[in-house]
DNA sequence: CTGAAAGCGCTAACAG
DNA sequence: CTGTTAGCGCTTTCAG
């Protein structure tokens, strides 16, 4: 049996308040000599608290409920990995709910969720385009949780939290004007998932780029895939059959899709055909020709996530913040000039 | 405030007793009549149990905990991923931990792990090489988190749970092999962290193989790396250095960086070199060259892990059980007969 | 069939 | 400075 506070007040002669102030630490109305003793006996048997008594009586842990998208992804295990870092740092322990890159399904999520009594949430989960009604909704069913919520997309939730965006309607324009500068037409494009606000965003963007180079948009050009290699793989001969010279997939993902298409077409990326992704995850740079993409600085947002959870649990404020990180092109061997 | 179990007590003019006892149903002692009202007022008030009260007093729970190591590693996420994916299904939660790939700092985390009552942990970090002390103090102290435990290696644990191994000497074998029989000799190895057991079968399936196709292992042809490309990166001029045919990766995250090596020293895979890889990450397959690599089947290797804690949680046996996953060649466009 | 009561491990008033 | 006490939300005997 795991030794308890009881134990150690057992052991030590006093009483078992004495004992938790004691090892808080939290009040100095505990005479040194006890607190010593008291921390020596509690080393000695390798106490450690139970954090469900703790949270039983707190109302609240240092438990952080972290849910996203599928970990296949290195964009998003890239993002995972720098919140876990400094949730550990900090002490935190994290509770990881990775979902499938499907839409829906919240709705049981968060009745889980409400079981568990975490300190907080970081939602990185895909914001999905929704109307006022269902906005308010999915508001009213996280707010519920009673606690701080991080976001990685502009939910527009009433509770404290922060929401951690990213610029990608100047991602897609950033992408799709490179192509334009460097005399691309007929720029085919890879979407995501339909129904994710990220898409759309990043879609706008493309548009308005060509809007601005005067090319009238054209919706054949668009084909939309899920974000996974295959779908990039899927796209490659629906696009070239529109014969596009440049295509922009809306993921660092569906590029390599398209990268493996086009070797076993026998069409030369750059030579016959640009590519530019979005992301930049650590593959892009590996390949035989490194990936042109948009970074979207992870490492960062992970960390920003990570660090206002810990700051929300620990000082309790309420307010909603709010903070955009911008894209970067990194322009690498992928793209070149349109030759024809 | 959430509902509690009170709440729907008093809605319902009935005992937490009663309630208690109509909603987990485990119970035929309530009658039809007020089991039904409880669950209808519970549903109308959206109730769910609060974890922490309950682990508290049934002194376990259905959180797992997942030590693995650092997610940007394709091969530990995909791992994480199967995983998870079962546990959910089995509504259980997880605790990641994830760790970078350093040795040591055990110590601290099993401590940290004592305080959360978890129903069973996995323990998917690599295993580090040992002596009998060692092995019984780590053995000491895992069991003393007192929950089965599954790992990913032979740890020669004596709680309750599962090694899930893989048969790292007979893919290092097959590795080896291969290069032998396209006429290879001197064959070079960036091998992985030092200090990991893992590590070491490998390089033992490498030097059987050498021996049997009677070729002197030369200590000078290993470049000891740590698992990420950048090692890779680095390895590559060494070996090159050392006039070596082929290379012989222990992961493909560093063949990825002799990859990009090649890439930057004009040499060409396979045509200068051939290149082996183990893993066979999903990556492996788009590079320009596809890898030949060792296919370790991680989807099943997680899927078995998720499986077994949930089982041993469920039915509270305590056997320690031991499965071996083999290696498979996947024989693709990096390697080939030497022609000098 | 149902209620009362004890207790899981811990914290936080409130007394002393 | 330290002990007593009342609970946090839930399960589980044990009576009725």
């Amino acid at each position: 049996m795991k030794v308890t506070i009881k134990d150690i007040a057992r052991e030590c002669g006093v009483s078992v308040a004495t004992v938790s102030l004691a090892l808080s630490g939290k009040s100095n109305r505990i005479s040194q000599a006890t607190r010593q003793k008291v921390i020596a006996v509690a080393e000695k048997y390798k106490y450690t608290p139970n954090n469900a008594a703790v949270s039983l009586v707190k109302q609240k842990s240092r438990m952080i409920t972290m849910v996203s998208n599928d970990l296949t992804n290195p964009h998003i295990s890239a993002i995972v990995m720098a919140v876990s870092r400094v949730l550990e740092k900090n002490n935190c322990g994290m509770i990881s709910r990775f979902l499938e890159s499907e839409p829906g399904g919240d709705r049981d999520l968060i009745s889980r969720m409400s079981s568990e009594n975490m300190g907080a949430v970081i939602w990185a989960k895909s914001l999905e385009i929704m109307d006022e009604q269902q906005t308010q909704q999915l508001d009213r069913e996280i707010t519920g949780l009673g606690v701080p919520v991080m976001t990685m997309d502009q939910y527009r939730l009433s509770c404290p939290g922060i929401d951690v965006c990213f610029d990608y309607r100047e991602g897609g324009y950033l992408a799709a004007r490179h192509l334009l500068e460097l005399g691309h037409r007929r720029i085919g494009c890879v979407a995501g998932t339909r129904s994710f606000q990220v898409t759309q965003d990043r879609l706008d963007g493309y548009r308005q780029a060509l809007a601005e180079f005067s090319v009238e948009y054209d919706p054949e050009l668009i084909y939309y895939g899920n974000y996974t290699m295959n779908s990039g793989y899927e796209a490659f001969p629906y696009l070239m059959g529109q014969k596009v010279t440049a295509i922009f997939s809306m993921n660092d993902e569906m590029a390599f899709g398209l990268y493996r298409a086009a070797r076993n077409y026998g069409v030369k990326i750059p030579q016959d055909i640009s590519v530019i992704g979005f992301d930049n995850v650590p593959f892009a740079d590996v390949m035989e020709v490194p990936l042109t993409t948009i970074r979207v600085p992870v490492e960062e947002m992970g960390q920003m996530l990570g660090e206002k959870a810990v700051e929300f649990i620990d000082t309790g404020k309420t307010e909603r913040e709010k903070i955009v990180y911008r894209p970067q092109l990194m322009l690498r061997a992928s793209t070149r000039k349109i030759t024809r």
